[in-house]
DNA sequence: ATACGAGCAATACGGTGTATCGATATGAGA
DNA sequence: TCTCATATCGATACACCGTATTGCTCGTAT
């Protein structure tokens, strides 16, 4: 029995961490979508079988928090500006940038509440750009009302991109034209406004609308920040 | 071979149609969540094959944008009223409620465009409401801007409601005391303004939350509505 | 040398969405 | 009235999913 004879010793399974297997979910993530992942694919891509992901995360949903929170490091401004509002602005166009980077992360933005390390930065540097500006509650509302503004315009957004991309057109021409469903429904008159509308506006350039109405509620919030609480 | 050894006719299947089927579905989702809503379960519910389905639907998720139109209906103000700002705070408000009646809308709202029926209805009465206030540009970014914002605020609300109902805590008590991770995080001291905001705010009615929030992006639309474009 | 304990792979289960296809009942035409 | 075409439905099948269970195989401690 001679070395050659014996064969090599099996290899060990190369070792695993959540940061190998939350990376390789990202990927799957970003080329596949957010239905193309898997544990058995997660898994195979780190060559281990789907039962060894368990010992580092619990349920497919736990992935899904940790793939958030990873993403939600990009988000994080190196240095915080002086300027509140400016800070809530890059803020919001740092999450906008890293949904279009990530399209998958429209669907979880704001599905649950982030509580990983990145999320509570992300959230730690938003509350510390407008701390003491007002009392604690009127600090709340605003941060949470730029939030629900950029978190619903993200969706929005990435939501209409996807129908674009799957019909091929732009969303005026689509709706115009191409969609028959659409095009029969405004002819039917019912619709004057929404007719108008599609007819009558341009098509804005997605991040200067984003721009534009966020720009808007921190108007609004700024008017509540500065003014003492009544 | 006398009647009685003779079987009945087999009995036709009962006719089916989208709105009983969409009927099962929303039934399905409001007992078990969206998660619930199976193929198999909805045709179940129909004494029907799942393959039944297919003459009237030919996707899942043409299941789901059904189910959307469907409570869209909900939504739709009886009559209009005259005054543009109560009328979006009204849609916003029903849009709410509808959520909070089916909760899974919030997995849904602005998951994609919605062209149902109702969904034109309501976007129709949305622009109604703001025609004419201003160039069409300005008026597309003010309902566009108010939809955004109450998109994510009722996806943020209805994810903290579940994180409460899955904890049992109101959200401040497990985040102060009960939540062994946040509370951990927060004693290292890396996130004082999110530490502050945690022990000094009050925990403020969801609903009066919504609203002040829905009040300030209106405010805002306001100054650019009503003042000419630059 | 032996026992133990952790980590891992294999297997298995009950579910999913949907393609395919044979049976069957219904309505039309002769 | 009988026959045939057609549409509809049910069953079956496939590939995949998340995850519970089980038992093996090691490295380590005794």
């Amino acid at each position: 029995m001679t070395v050659w004879d014996r064969p090599e010793p099996p290899t060990r399974p190369v070792p695993l961490d959540r940061e190998r297997i939350v990376a390789a979910a990202i990927a799957l993530a970003d080329e596949g979508g957010l239905e193309a992942v898997s544990l058995r694919k997660v898994a195979a891509r780190l060559d281990a079988g789907p039962m060894r992901l368990y010992g580092y995360i619990s349920t497919k949903e736990e992935l899904f928090d940790l793939m958030v929170d990873e993403v939600q490091a990009e988000i994080l401004p190196e240095e915080p500006s002086g300027d509140w509002r400016e800070t809530l602005g890059i803020l919001a166009h740092r999450t906008r940038q890293a949904a279009l980077r990530h399209e998958w992360l429209a669907d979880l933005l704001g599905g649950r509440p982030s509580l990983g390390p990145n999320g509570l930065a992300v959230t730690e540097a938003t509350l510390a750009a407008v701390d003491g500006l007002a009392d604690i509650d009127t600090v709340m509302r605003a941060v949470e009302t730029v939030s629900a503004y950029f978190t619903g315009a993200i969706r929005r957004e990435i939501a209409n991109l996807r129908a674009e991309r799957a019909t091929g057109l732009s969303k005026r021409d689509w709706q115009r034209a191409s969609g028959p469903h659409v095009t029969r429904m405004l002819a039917t008159g019912r619709f004057p406004a929404l007719a108008k509308a599609v007819y009558d506006g341009t098509d804005v350039d997605a991040e200067a609308s984003f721009a534009t109405g966020l720009d808007w509620v921190l108007d609004a919030v700024a008017a509540k920040l500065t003014r003492p609480p009544v």
